[in-house]
DNA sequence: ATTTACAGCACTAATGATTACAGGTCTTTA
DNA sequence: TAAAGACCTGTAATCATTAGTGCTGTAAAT
């Protein structure tokens, strides 16, 4: 119990509940704003995520061969250790799977002239091509609702995007305490190596 | 390749409606939004992603764990079958890692009365607790910043979330033919157990 | 200038855990 | 009886970590 009585108060959070457009603005407070953003967000997030997770299907890729290859075609020419950065993982991790990319010939890699030591990873037009192509039947959908708005809710949508990528793109994720695992299972439950 | 082209007509429609300070006004028109909406849409998904991945590093949960446990916390009481289709794994898969977690205490299974083939899956208190304390980092930093922002931009902000929240929600991401897999590899280069 | 020591970067090997699937079994329903 | 729904094998692949190797770059010492 309770944990469905959640404050679905306002914007339905239960998915299927067929909004379809209403949408009210419900500009009562500045506290209850944040909230409801969070949840529109977790939805956005959601549907990319059940997307990517179809795409992996599909693409035979799994979900952390997708991430770096996102990674890769986002920041361009990157070294392993950037990588394992980016994506928090150990570079062991990441050779390994980019063994198996590049096994697929979906990347290669290039060891830098300038310091020999590094070598950095690019996509292939094969693998280029299977991210490029691959989010299509997603955008597609969305790119012809997105036009049928009016030109200034699309800059409007646009700035508002961009105004929260950038305000998660600032704050440092990596400092968080975050949970004590232990409090949720002292019983027998699980494992105790940590 | 190439398939990131900038395609920069000219022309630009102004719709200067920049609301504070940095962000680049890169005078938009209709034209040009979209890519970079699909832009800002991909940070915010990669900074949300980067930080589910941290969060699972803490919590001890995996991808696929965190993902059904996020799937039944929105969808209240599921049957095992309905998670399966929903995070588009198949009935095994999710019966192994819900026994994982209902290992764990974090989940339960009742079996439904009407029908007594069907088994509903709830998350226990402390499944819910650890789901909703665990966005915390992530919240509290945003929450901030979003908050400090004026209350029409926030509301803005909202109102577009919710917008594309809809637009992707309603379009049907099952019906994808997408890519052809074996023309990737058709070497040794995989595996071919088809 | 050469040599030496140390740090950075990627790779390899070995291991444990998880995921994912294809079978088969059992119970319930129609 | 046949079908649906969930569960239980066993198998293959991937993920993720730790520890160790080799090569490169930099800086200090000779």
């Amino acid at each position: 119990m309770a944990s469905r009585e959640r404050a679905h108060s306002v914007t339905g959070a239960g998915a299927e509940s067929s909004p379809g457009r209403a949408l009210a603005p419900d500009r009562s407070n500045a506290v209850n704003n944040y909230e409801q953003v969070l949840v529109a967000l977790r939805r956005v997030i959601r549907a990319t995520d059940l997307h990517s997770k179809r795409l992996s299907k599909h693409a035979g890729l799994t979900g952390p061969q997708l991430l770096i290859m996102r990674t890769i075609r986002d920041l361009g020419e990157v070294t392993i250790g950037t990588i394992a950065d980016k994506v928090s993982l150990s570079q062991a991790t990441v050779t390994t799977i980019l063994d198996r990319l590049e096994h697929r010939k979906l990347v290669y890699r290039v060891r830098s002239t300038k310091d020999k030591r590094k070598v950095h990873a690019h996509l292939t037009e094969a693998g280029a091509e299977l991210l490029a192509r691959a989010p299509n039947p997603l955008q597609e959908d969305f790119i012809k609702k997105f036009q049928s708005l009016d030109e200034w809710e699309q800059t409007m949508i646009l700035a508002a995007l961009q105004r929260v990528a950038n305000m998660m793109d600032a704050d440092d994720i990596d400092a968080s305490p975050v949970l004590t695992v232990g409090s949720v299972l002292n019983d027998d439950g699980w494992k105790e190596k940590g």
